[in-house]
Parts: structure tokens; C-alpha cells; sequence
DNA sequence: GACGCTTACGTTCGTCGTAACTATT
DNA sequence: AATAGTTACGACGAACGTAAGCGTC
């Protein structure tokens, strides 16, 4: 057994069983690959990948299992290098964030520009994608941390944790009649087409949940992944803005006109997604801390080393 | 990077940093074990072993914490070769099992009976010592549980559920008189020489606080590891013994007083011992639940893939 | 017939053990 | 002087890549 083997059936795993593809990926040949599994499954006793002839067209129980452990110590080995990379060159390193428009535009300029100042030698990595992606990206090792609107429960081998509340504005072409109507409901928002945020959005459940709650059917006539692009539609009069708080700029967006209404919506939670028994560089943890001065090393750790809260555990 | 040079360095740690020794225990040469180590101290960019000289003096901070990380992987792999026996060859086995003298004496042979009719083809290994020897057997895989008498919180790698409750008895030689004192009182019994269990003994303890909160002072003339060397010693005629209710036997022991004396003493917790994220059989599970039925597989995974509870956490 | 896994084989690289060397106690 | 770790070197074995073979789709 060995590290290489235990790379190559989590490659085949993830291209889908592929192995031609998978040697791909790990730039190296396919009989390589085809004979380092086949090795490994001769030795553990069992098949890891069901074959179809010379086909593999599935992943066996015990292959499951293999799977998660062989998982966990890919993991490990991450670990092992980054503690390397801490202790040699603790100033220097990689910091890859997967994030939503919205949060690398409005919230992270501020922290990342205090970071970049007390770690001039890290290099930043902005990823952005839909929460989908953004998960994907996670697990995938792609990026060492994502913000993003929801918990990340469905992933057992995701934690996240709560890093700011935030709620919603609305912004309206100048002269708008709801920049006086008094006082501001959500009957007198739902007169007009709207303009929000995708679904597959955070913090868009938590809208179509408050306009439910009154029975109100609001007419959301365009969705986006992203405030700019709302603002701009709303600048064309096409209906009105429902976004971000945050994202609203008095200067920038000058001949807006805007109303908070965070009186109307529930608040929603950013959260900090991570990889769970990650270990994290020095510098991590201050750009996490920078983020949300309440996220300490020790609570970070606490969160990373817990057990999942429910569901599945990794035994089979 | 690979796992021969995890194996080598956990192995260097723990013969004290005697490399000569760890070939040695490792069925290799010095030179090379020597070598590898370098080599992986190389890749990973820091020194993991404080050299003076040529003689390994200590371990380093990134060295403490790539240990850690190796310790993690090599009972990961653990857990592959027995995913792997378990599915191919899912009746067959060893199960090695670290307790004390009462608990293998008296409690455990109904449980290892019905395991071994229900396993025939697993082959069971039980191994003696005292609560620090059995934490140390689990640590160093030579066991998969034990069964002990005291939580194993000290031991961060460990885990510990409760089993069963119990508590004491005193025997004595026939027609002693505290076997007609009435009512029976810890100052009744303190006025007699005392023997009973070793001070590193789970129960030891409780025996002691028994007796200090009354402001007593006992006589414990000898101790022992084994509720039959106390018995021996009684019948001889030397004192009282004190030990737990279920290591006297009516029949066999029909030469000696009893009475039990569980309204004295606190009741003592019997505990099963595990190593965190460990992968356990099929059998496994089974012999667990029989020791103790509220031990589901639930539970126990539970336990074991749970955050330890407070103090260092993995991280460095 | 195209795609994809396995087998075969020669080359290359890494690992192992012995022996010689060097440093510490 | 003895013990312990490193360096040097030749032998062995494992892994890689190319090429050919065989099963599916």
C-alpha cells in the first residue's frame, strides 16, 4: 500500500471511473494507474471498483469505505505539507477563497486589502461561483476556504461557521414613489417588479420566505448572481433593486435612490465554510480573524476537529 | 512523501529517538531508516528530530506536529487492512482485548463464551496489566479495547464509554465478626487490617475517598493487582479483604465470609476503551454489544469519531 | 470501429543492506 | 573504547511508459 495508490482511486472516483482520464489528470500513463489499483485491491482483499468485463461501471461497499479513509489521509498529507511550508517558510504560502460575487465585492475588499499589508508574500486566489460551485471547489481542495450565505450540513466533510448577519436595501431608479411611502411594507414592494438575487442564492430563501409569510406573490421579473448587474437593470427602470445592504455605495451609486428594509426580511448569516480536520497556516488563521475578529484560532480548531452533527458517520 | 517514512519516524519517536532501535523493531537496516528520515525531513522543508551531533536529541515543533498527522494516517491504514478483512474474509479475525485481572476473571468469560460460539473462526487475545500498561497496549495498536475501570480523558487519542456499574464486597475468613455486625459501617471495617487492590486500580480510589470522608484512616496491610491473590491472603488469615462484588463466587470461594457493602462506597464505572477514528469489524461491534447492550454501533461511532472534550486540541 | 482496460516488456529510478567512516559519550 | 548516525556503493526490485491485445459499447 501506498500514497500513490490511494491518489490514483480517489482520481478514478472523481473522473467519474474513468481511468484513461484519471491518468490524465495525474499526468502519468493509464497502465500505471490500471495496475497500482489492482495492486492496491489485491492486497486490501478486495475489489474497490466493480468492472464490467474491462469496464468499471461502479464503486463496491467496501470501496466506499476505502474511498473515505483514502480521503482523509489525502487530507492528512495536505496537512503534513502545509506544516512543512508554515515552519520553513511561515511567510510565505498560497490563500485560495471561494466566495460569492457579492462577498468578494463588498465584503472582502476591506479585510483583504489589511491582509495583503501584514502578509505581503501570500498569494491570494479569489474563486467565485454559485454555492454549488463554491462547495465543489472546497472539497476538491481547490480553495482552503469559501464564504458563503448557508450552512454547509450536507457536506459531512464541510464545516462552516457563522461569521456576519447582514440584510437587504432596496434601491430604486431616483424619484421613485417607494423612496417616500410610509411606512415601507413588503404589500407596497410587491407592487412593482423586482429585480434579486438568483435562487440558487443564500439569502434568497429568506425573501420569498417573508413575501410568503403576508401571501404576497411578488413579481420578480429578473434574477442575477450578482449586485452590479441588478443595479445596472434597475438604473434602466426596469423595477426595483432587493440586494445586499452592503452592496449598495452612496457614492458609486449616486443617482440610485435606496431605502433599507431590513425591518421587513429576517437577517441572514455569512458563514465561513472550511474543510474539516484541516490544518490551517498561521496566516489563514489571521485572515479568518480579520474576517470576524469573534473566529479565534481556538474556535476555528474546536469547529474543525468536532464530529459531523447528525447523519452518516464515516464508518460504513 | 510516503507512508514507509511515516512508519519510521513514529517508530523513532517511540523508541525514544534511538534510531538503531527503531530499524531494529522495524526488521531493517539503520542506514536506511536513517536516510529516509532525511529524506523526508527534506521534502517537507523542516527538521522533524533535534540533532546533536549525530545523536537525535528531541523533537521539534513542526516535528510535534507532523507526528501527530503521521500517528493519524498510520491508524488510518489501520482502518484500510481491516475494511479489507472484514469484507473478504468477514468472519475470520483476531481481536485483542487489554483489561485487568477482575474484569477477565469475572466479568468477561460469559461475554467471550458467546462471542466465541458466534465467532468461531476469530481469534481472541487477552492481555493483562494495570490501567497505565492498558492505555499504553491501546495506544500502540497492540489492543483494539480494553476494558477499564477509569475514564481515559488523559489520553487524547482515546475514547471511553461507560459499561457497567458495580461495586465492593469484603470477604473474610469464616465466623469473623464483622460478618454479624449490624449495622456494617466503614468504622467497623477500618478496625481490621485491609487488603485489597493496588492503588493504580480504577476502584482504588473511590475506596480511599470512602473512607477519608468519614475521617478514617484504614490498615491496608497489602495490596494486589487480582481479586484471587486478595482472597489467598484472606483465607491465610492475615485481614479483610476488599474487592468487588462480582470476584466472589459462592461456590468456589465457600470457605470465605462475604458480605457486600455497596451502601459504603460509591459505585465504580467500568469502562470500554477505545481508540479515536478507528475502523472497527463486524465482530468487533458484536463483542461491544455484548459486553454491554446499550453499546450500539450508533453509539459507539459516536464516540469515537466525536471531538475530544476539552484541552490541546489536534492542531498545533 | 472507436473507446477503454489489461498484459507484456525493457528502461529507469528508488530502496535496501553491507561496509567504511565520523561524531558523541 | 563503545555506541550511534551518516556516507558510499553495488544489487535488487518496483514503477513507468510504450506497444500490443482484448472486451464493451
Amino acid at each position: 500500500m501506498n500514497l500513490q495508490q490511494l491518489r490514483y482511486i480517489l482520481e478514478v472516483a472523481r473522473q467519474k471511473l474513468n481511468i484513461s482520464e484519471a491518468a490524465n489528470a495525474l499526468f502519468t500513463s493509464q497502465p500505471g494507474v490500471s495496475k497500482q489499483i489492482r495492486q492496491l485491491e489485491e492486497e486490501l482483499g478486495v475489489d474497490i471498483f466493480v468492472r464490467h468485463g474491462k469496464r468499471l461501471t461502479g464503486i463496491t461497499p467496501p470501496g466506499q469505505a476505502v474511498l473515505e479513509i483514502a480521503a482523509r489521509m489525502q487530507q492528512e498529507v495536505n496537512n503534513l505539507r502545509k506544516v512543512g511550508a508554515e515552519y520553513s517558510r511561515s511567510d510565505e504560502g498560497q490563500l485560495s477563497i471561494a466566495t460569492t460575487h457579492t462577498q468578494a465585492r463588498h465584503v472582502l475588499p476591506p479585510v483583504i486589502g489589511e491582509f495583503l499589508a501584514r502578509h505581503p508574500k501570500v498569494k491570494l486566489k479569489l474563486h467565485q461561483g454559485n454555492p454549488r460551485q463554491i462547495a465543489d471547489m472546497l472539497l476538491n481542495a481547490d480553495a482552503d476556504l469559501a464564504l458563503v450565505g448557508e450552512p454547509l450540513d450536507e457536506y459531512e466533510a464541510l464545516v462552516s461557521l457563522p461569521c456576519h448577519q447582514w440584510n437587504r436595501c432596496i434601491v430604486t431608479p431616483p424619484d421613485h414613489p417607494l423612496l417616500r411611502e410610509e411606512p415601507l411594507t413588503l404589500e407596497a414592494i410587491a407592487r412593482y417588479p423586482l429585480i434579486t438575487y438568483d435562487e440558487a442564492f443564500s439569502g434568497r430563501s429568506a425573501v420569498d420566505r417573508a413575501f410568503l409569510g403576508r401571501g404576497l406573490k411578488p413579481n420578480i421579473i429578473l434574477t442575477a448572481l450578482d449586485s452590479d448587474v441588478i443595479k445596472t437593470y434597475v438604473s434602466m427602470g426596469l423595477g426595483v433593486g432587493l440586494l445586499a445592504r452592503i452592496a449598495f455605495d452612496p457614492v458609486a451609486d449616486r443617482r440610485l435612490g435606496m431605502r433599507d428594509v431590513a425591518h421587513l426580511f429576517e437577517t441572514s448569516t455569512t458563514r465561513l465554510g472550511l474543510r474539516r480536520h484541516t490544518w490551517l497556516r498561521g496566516y489563514e488563521y489571521d485572515f479568518i480573524q480579520a474576517l470576524s475578529p469573534h473566529l479565534s484560532r481556538k474556535v476555528i480548531d474546536r469547529a474543525l476537529f468536532s464530529a459531523p452533527e447528525d447523519g452518516e458517520n464515516y464508518s460504513v
